[in-house]
DNA sequence: TATGAATGAGCGTTCATTCAT
DNA sequence: CATGAATGAACGCTCATTCAT
């Protein structure tokens, strides 16, 4: 049995590997927003994080499990902050629901600028783990709103629609969108409420003016 | 001044180096849409080209020129499919005329599966030029369909939206239904009549019942 | 079909391939010698044999095959030096065979004295595959030791002895003195005839004085 | 002066000091026995030590200084297991001593497995130091074998031979075989007697026929 | 004394590009 | 015009060693 003493050392020792690995990640997400993957060295991370290319290695064992676990944080961040649409007596309308989904994804992307600058920029194509990893979670998402959609239908909700394409369509809807603020035109999204009201609102009604309130 | 001789023989050598740029472009489609930029090296191209190193330098004064040959013909070839939504007493009526140049767009990735391939997967990120050269481009797209959508709404064709956000939704939209069917699914599109109706239909009807038909 | 002239060509080329392969490990030879194989650096045998490093993996996909054909080489000149005792009317007495299964090996390795330097100082212990290799050479020489002493035994020509002790006694006789007076001393064997002499004598007669020719 | 208490704790220090290098030094024997020289880190010598890096440091200077020691005690133990045959009324006959000779080297190797492994295998080569050592070493044995060779020839014990290469002969012999039952073949000799006798009739009578008892 | 996080020189290898033939 | 051998900068990674705690 360890003694308290090396206990209380263990467990600094662990929080302290914590913060440092956690503080390279900070970093990486920078320069990999910054230069994208591939033009990223390692030279690069550890410069900006002013560390010796031996500690890197203390961390992560390769370049590229740095990026997978920028990749993990990132989908588990986004699987955290999604909620599959459910009718409920003690939930919100499921349209609200589907509102605060793209409010909180929005909200995510927008406080993790950096990391979400990497994924939506050029994740895929990386390594075949990022692949999967992505489309993966890309898929998870999928199937919730196809489901979402089909119920949704089965309930009178929403229309009948092709609920394969739409919610593929939904979901490059939000990307493309975020991806337009967030990389190209690199800045904080003025009003995220305005826009997830209009991406809601587009969703829900579309285009024809007979849809108006 | 060049004899006709020479004229006659220039003539025939600049037509036979056209194709010869052009035999490598097609080839490197395939390279790049199996393997992507990065993995993708100049060995990997000119092995499959059935030419020597040299000679691919001949061509191409580098890996990232060929590559930006490609994303010139892959925006020429949308830019020449896609058409701006115009009221004029000749022409369909403007949701057809949206109808028809979503039904191009997925015809034509459709015909150039590995082209699209690679530049729907993973073609940002590859370097300035190429991102220059996206950007613009998807900010033609999207600045088309924002006049589109701030005329029609001015028409009263459609209900007044938030053109810019709307806009890049209806782009993403496109740009996923398509990357998940050629590149995730890796299947030819059964039906590309139903995925534009499908798409159409989203885009002017959205979900809510009160918008059928 | 290949024209002359190609044929021509790629006949030429691969002769220089060959001359410069050749050239790499001659030189290799020397380094390894010198320096031993893990102190020996890529760096160090492209500066030997003023090529780049470029040039040297385009010969040898790694520093590991480079060495691999070092000891291909020796065990294969070896292996033709070296010839079974037989009791055949053509050929001389058995004994004789021996003697002059020692005189080869011997000249050969006095010939190559960088390439025999290497193989007998460290070659064991590089990698699995050398290992390999050379337990193999090892166990056929052994092999070969052991039948002759077997049979010599049968046919009255040698006392009955323990064959598989006895042969590698031989087989490690023979490696200590040529190690000894190339690797240690560094010297060209003075009299090669006399040590193969020496070594026979010693093998047939042993040391008691009764075995006094 | 220091007081006797001081004395006694760094009495007790050193003994205790003494310890953890033996025990680091065995641990050592196993690993470097296990993977070789080279393939052997400070992380697998601390891993089975069950020490840290830095009381690695404590004890040893350097992985260089850890592997001399090996050798100093190999070649310690050695030295002190053969004697110089010597004629004298209250010592056996100097065949008998060439025969205890070499059932005590084969004895101690075959109790010492793991040092013998790493020295027979590997040690040549791997820095100059070691190199120095062995050689000085062996030069020890060859030249009182030498020594032994021309006095018995002298006294007509045995045939006058080249004592220089006998010995090196007889050297490369015991080497090899213990080399091949230790290491190659990883067994436990199985009788240790009957190797030393094998070699010493080997040494003594040859394989002519006319040799026999 | 004991620890283990931190270091950085040095390694083997890759690959886009050049140029003599 | 065509070739492919040659180049070398740059990369990701290792590991013996140090030193603040």
């Amino acid at each position: 049995m360890r003694s308290q003493v090396q206990d209380g050392r263990s467990v600094r020792a662990a929080a302290k590997r914590r913060k440092r690995r956690e503080q390279i990640l900070v970093v990486a997400e920078h320069v990999f927003a910054a230069k994208g993957y591939y033009a990223t060295s390692i030279a690069d991370v550890i410069g900006a994080a002013e560390i010796s290319r031996g500690t890197f290695y203390l961390y992560f064992e390769s370049k590229a499990e740095l990026f997978h676990k920028l990749v993990d944080r990132f989908v588990e961040k986004l699987l955290s902050c999604v909620e599959g649409v459910k009718v409920l007596p003690d939930r919100p309308e499921p349209t609200q629901q589907m509102y605060d989904n793209i409010q909180r994804v929005i909200d995510l992307l927008v406080e993790n600028h950096d990391l979400s600058t990497v994924l939506l920029r050029e994740a895929v194509g990386v390594d075949d783990e990022v692949d999967r990893k992505l489309e993966e979670f890309y898929r998870f998402l999928q199937g919730m709103l196809i489901t979402a959609l089909q119920r949704g239908a089965q309930m009178g909700l929403i229309r009948p629609v092709n609920a394969h394409i739409v919610a593929t369509a939904m979901l490059g809807s939000i990307k493309e969108v975020l991806y337009h603020y967030l990389v190209v035109q690199r800045v904080d999204i003025p009003d995220k409420q305005a826009m997830a009201t209009a991406l809601y609102d587009f969703f829900l009604r579309g285009l024809l003016p007979e849809n108006e309130g």
